[in-house]
DNA sequence: AGGCTTTGACCAGGG
DNA sequence: CCCCTGGTCAAAGCC
């Protein structure tokens, strides 16, 4: 109430800024299992653990244990592509088994996936039907990452990785072969893997804060994709669901990069959050104040949910989502920016974060544990919650990879990579820097299944992409698609699920890509499950 | 036309 | 009282 809104000036200012006391509950969280919790965990619920609930915004704390990643190395899609294609055998990421699993993974524990959500809407809108399910899904995942800015955000190396990707990939497609060969590589692609999938989430979601995703021109499958998606916002903190104005800028001592302030739109609602975020749109801190005295609009998210009631309903339920969203502004971590996520609750709290956040209601619950603060904070009170703030601090550490992904780079046409037999739901879609070609991101329409898919397209050559799979399918092949032409790609997850082993590589170490007239790209995780 | 972002200026608290 | 800092306002502009 007051404490949230002051009078315009005075009082908010006050609290805000003087209320950081030293002492305030700084939870400084400890490297995670990687994002794939991130949608897993959060997701896990009844969905099975898939994260992708392009509809809701998780709590700051569901972003932020999600972000708790071992690995330091967080790389975009493209990012970890590249260094797959360089060094496979580099990073061998834990084995799943090695870390803990994410809570609930559920029957997807494996397919969670690494990306975090941050605006609903885009996804929405362009989310068709499947989407109801998701908002099924757990907390914690919000389509909404999809199209946040910095959703794809390049990155400091999105670049390079880029150009290597366009390198294989054009050196794929002189050959003109259509063969698919499939590369297999050593796990040690994975390192980045796991976070590099996510990385491309996080990146949307606040990388690239004004910039605009342009439209390919070339490949078809851009085109057509982005019929379906609206242009992509960039800019916006974070979409968890809820709606905000920026209301003021600000660079803020200590600080290089300019804090943004935000304001619910919602008509009394007292809730206002902080970001800043670095020069690369990558968000480095999100603090949380308020509590939402109303339920996330609908049609953000509503509109895929489409019905008004269920999906929404789910949404409504756990206003936590919302703070996911959030969530998804960090969305970029970047080598040599803050290292760790924290997650400070403060005077104020909001239902966004009930679950995430409440379970830190106090901050000092939430420092000792990681993930334990989405856990725990179940259990606490209302109370507690109220009158919190929340602190977001995206890490670059604390993305890791946790699976070993599978990747084959391949030539194809766009009908393989979207029918490879299964039906895919496309969620969304980004422009990366230093390449003109958007890379999609799809998601198994079978519910229960968190098999997802990314698409990447080489800047040089529309038709050779990376696809990257992530999860195991629970189930058939679909038999309408059975006999689709490309039911061999369709095969590519499940045939080779488990194995990250990279075939070939080349004396040095890296992937022969290059000299591959077509390679396949396929970055796989392992699956605990 | 409405909503949102941008941005310089203002206000209040603290040293 | 002055200066610094963080937070907010509000006009202007954009979409």
């Amino acid at each position: 109430m007051a404490a949230n809104e002051k009078p315009p000036q005075s009082s908010s200012s006050p609290s805000a800024s003087s209320g950081k006391p030293p002492a305030r509950p700084t939870i400084t969280l400890p490297p995670r299992a990687s994002i794939d919790s991130f949608f897993s965990n959060g997701a896990a619920p009844s969905a099975g653990g898939l994260g992708l609930g392009l509809g809701f915004s998780p709590g700051p704390m569901t972003l932020v244990s999600s972000f708790f990643s071992d690995s330091d190395e967080y790389k975009s899609f493209s990012q970890l592509l590249a260094g797959a294609m360089a060094s496979p055998a580099a990073h061998r990421p834990p084995s799943s088994s090695g870390e803990p699993a994410p809570a609930p993974s559920v029957a997807g524990g494996d397919g969670e996936f690494r990306f975090k959500q941050s605006r609903p809407e885009g996804l929405v809108i362009s989310a068709p039907p499947p989407l109801s399910p998701l908002f099924a899904l757990p907390p914690g995942l919000s389509p909404t990452l999809l199209d946040s800015p910095g959703f794809f955000s390049p990155g400091p190396f999105g670049m390079s990785h880029q150009q290597a990707l366009a390198q294989v990939t054009a050196q794929a497609a002189q050959a003109q072969s259509l063969m698919h060969m499939q590369i297999e590589y050593p796990n040690s692609a994975s390192a980045a893997p796991a976070t590099s999938l996510a990385q491309p989430m996080f990146q949307q979601a606040q990388s690239l804060p004004n910039e605009k995703v342009a439209v390919p021109e070339s490949s078809e499958l851009s085109q057509s994709d982005l019929r379906t998606q609206p242009p992509l916002q960039v800019d916006k903190p974070a979409d968890d669901g809820y709606n905000w104005r920026k209301y003021g800028q600000k660079q803020v001592k200590g600080s290089e990069f300019p804090r943004s302030y935000y304001k619910c739109t919602h008509p009394d609602c007292p809730v206002k959050k902080k970001v800043e975020r670095s020069l690369d749109g990558h968000i480095t801190e999100i603090i949380y104040k308020g509590e939402h005295n109303h339920q996330p609009p609908l049609n953000k998210r509503g509109k895929d949910a489409g019905t008004a009631g269920g999906g929404d309903s789910h949404v409504q339920e756990h206003p936590k989502f919302t703070s996911h969203v959030q969530s998804g502004d960090f969305n970029q971590l970047k080598d040599g920016e803050p290292s760790n996520l924290m997650l400070r609750k403060e005077h104020e709290s909001s239902q966004l974060t009930p679950e995430h956040l409440s379970g830190t209601s106090d901050s000092e619950e939430v420092g000792n544990s990681e993930y334990g603060a989405d856990e725990r904070c179940e259990g606490e009170p209302e109370p507690k919650r109220r009158n919190t703030e929340v602190r977001v601090v995206e890490s670059a550490a604390s993305l890791k990879a946790v699976s070993e992904p599978k990747i084959i780079v391949q030539t194809t046409s766009e009908v393989d990579l979207l029918d490879d037999g299964y039906r895919w739901r496309k969620y969304g879609q980004k422009v990366v820097k230093g390449n003109p070609y958007p890379r999609s991101y799809y998601k198994c329409t079978t519910p229960g299944c968190n098999v997802r898919k990314h698409v990447e397209r080489a800047s040089t050559d529309p038709k050779a992409v990376i696809t990257t799979y992530e999860g195991k399918h629970n189930h058939d092949v679909p038999v309408a698609r059975t006999s689709s032409h490309s039911v061999a790609n369709s095969n590519i997850p499940q045939v080779r699920p488990h194995h990250t082993e990279y075939n070939r590589r080349t004396s040095s170490g890296t992937t022969d890509l290059a000299n591959r007239p077509i390679a396949r790209l396929l970055l796989k995780k392992e699956q605990i499950t």
